[in-house]
DNA sequence: AATGAATGAGAGTTCATTCAT
DNA sequence: AATGAATGAACTCTCATTCAT
């Protein structure tokens, strides 16, 4: 039932942004008056804090599904793609996550923001990729950034339609042969 | 008088996001009645289409600010680093054109999306960029794709907050570091 | 048009108590809409603020009626069957200063409770009538403290309908004849 | 049972005001459901009513606790001041039986209005003192209804805060003063 | 005996917009 | 050119109450 809601919820804001997801317009979705919602969840802060949680959950989930890959350069390259997919494929997941600013900020229960642990996930993949080319680990966090910088970009260029100058059909391979060009 | 509702609204939007900007607000702010904005633009979203329109514009000049240095190679440079201190000094037009869903979209005259034209000067310098290290000019589209992910998600994770994971005091450095890896 | 907003306030007050003075209702009744409130006043507790103020400037007036009544004694005794009036004829002001907890608190520029003036001029009053009888000044304080106790509680027991020990057409006698005993 | 849905209803009333109390309040208190409470009770109103019923009762212990006392007139001067301590040790109890106006009226099984069981106490106690003293008992209903209207005037004074003329330390001891005075 | 689910009404407030003057 | 007045719809949230289970 928390789950109806959070549904509906996310069904309004891919349709029409959060200024789409109300109280009333999720009652009117799952059926039920406005009150009933309030017994599942605080109020409509309770109910996008969850909502952006469960984003940020299923989203690493997705980057670690590749985590049983050997090579390490593989691993990461792998791992890179899994990002922009997931972007595309759920855009309201990474829209809330990422591009909503008036959503209520959310800490996970060691009080870190919660792309934290995905970063960190990229963290370990560029150090073992770096051992497996025998260059020095101490590069891990720059290479990093500027990676997470990059998916984050591109991801956000694809979703935005701001890479209308390339025809739509090549837009996702232009962006993975950017991503493979900054992976060297 | 356009110019101070257009001053008003974007001042209100740099200190409340895109929810502080309401017709009250910039009537209040201009100290004349919500009436009298519907004079001088059609509505709301007409205001905000021209509030983006000219931070593009502002953005652009930004960008090419660096036309007259003469290696390309540097040129390229400066130019990338001051996309980021674009972002970072300006992140009320910077969120404006890129991290405002709700904001109503908006096309030039040639119906073109507005980044365009700064992501075509990008083009231009990285083939320069490229003619003069005697790389084929036919990378160019795939290395400025690259870079213009790379710039956008570093400036959209500074602008988050997005970097905690480093002390304040290094973020920008990464970020420019991570650019200058990105760069070659 | 402030003043229709305080008229329909009023009215709602007295028949149904704060709980009935809601800014819907109040819409109604001076059949408008509910926002065209908002031009006219900040929001509730304004109207309510205002409301109280003018019961306690009126209250204030009614009291002092008798300022020009040459015998001290007769002029304090006529001020305090003032009261009891006013309280009678105006039970939605009395109610309204000093029955309903949940109005929110008003402080006329001096930072004073707005009794207060009232209160002085009974201080005045009975000073007067110690004077006028030989007696010492120093019980001034002590004496109105006791009338205004006096006047206060018997209003309350005749508004609230706990005088029904007596028949109703002795209530008010009762009440003054006990304020006559009370003064003396 | 009954007896914790109508303690938490008082907590909530002392704390909050009439405001405070809701259904579901005292369901969260209790630490049961809304539902539940409809075993026990009509509704909120029923509830109210009984907890004013109750603190009419536990008044008039209260008055009555000296009748032991064998002088009359010191009866009468202690029965009057445990009424203004009873105010201040309970206010949540004299604010519910004289200052709710929202609250249900309460009629005991004789349908009478609670207070006068406490009143008719006052009338013997003043008749008492005045044959004591010689004095006709025919202004017995006179003199209490001076005295009872100043110790209700005294109380709600002190309890509402309206004796800010006076430095709080001194507040009760005036009003004691002002009622040993109205008791000459 | 108790719950959990649900309702419908109502609260205060803000908004973009219109329009006669 | 500008205002002041007004609207109607939307917003989040709380409430007393009912009822099948």
């Amino acid at each position: 039932m928390r789950k109806a809601i959070l549904d509906a919820s996310l069904g309004l804001f891919a349709r029409g942004g959060i200024k789409a997801v109300s109280m009333r317009n999720i009652a009117e979705r799952i059926e039920y008056s406005p009150g009933t919602i309030y017994r599942y969840f605080d109020g409509k802060s309770a109910i996008l804090r969850e909502l952006r949680l469960g984003a940020f959950a299923e989203f690493f989930e997705r980057i670690a599904v590749h985590e049983g890959v050997a090579d390490p350069v593989e691993r990461l390259r792998k791992a890179a793609r899994e990002y922009i997919s997931f972007a595309l494929e759920h855009p309201e997941y990474y829209n809330l996550m990422f591009n909503t600013p008036d959503a209520p900020s959310v800490e996970d229960p060691d009080g870190v923001y919660p792309p934290m642990k995905t970063l960190r996930k990229f963290v370990e993949y560029v150090e073992a990729s770096l051992a497996a080319r025998g260059l020095p680990a101490e590069n891990a966090q720059l290479v990093t950034t500027s990676l997470w910088g990059t998916l984050h970009g591109l991801s956000g260029l694809l979703l935005a339609g701001s890479m209308r100058m390339l025809p739509e059909s090549q837009r996702l391979d232009a962006a993975l042969d950017a991503l493979d060009y900054a992976l060297r």
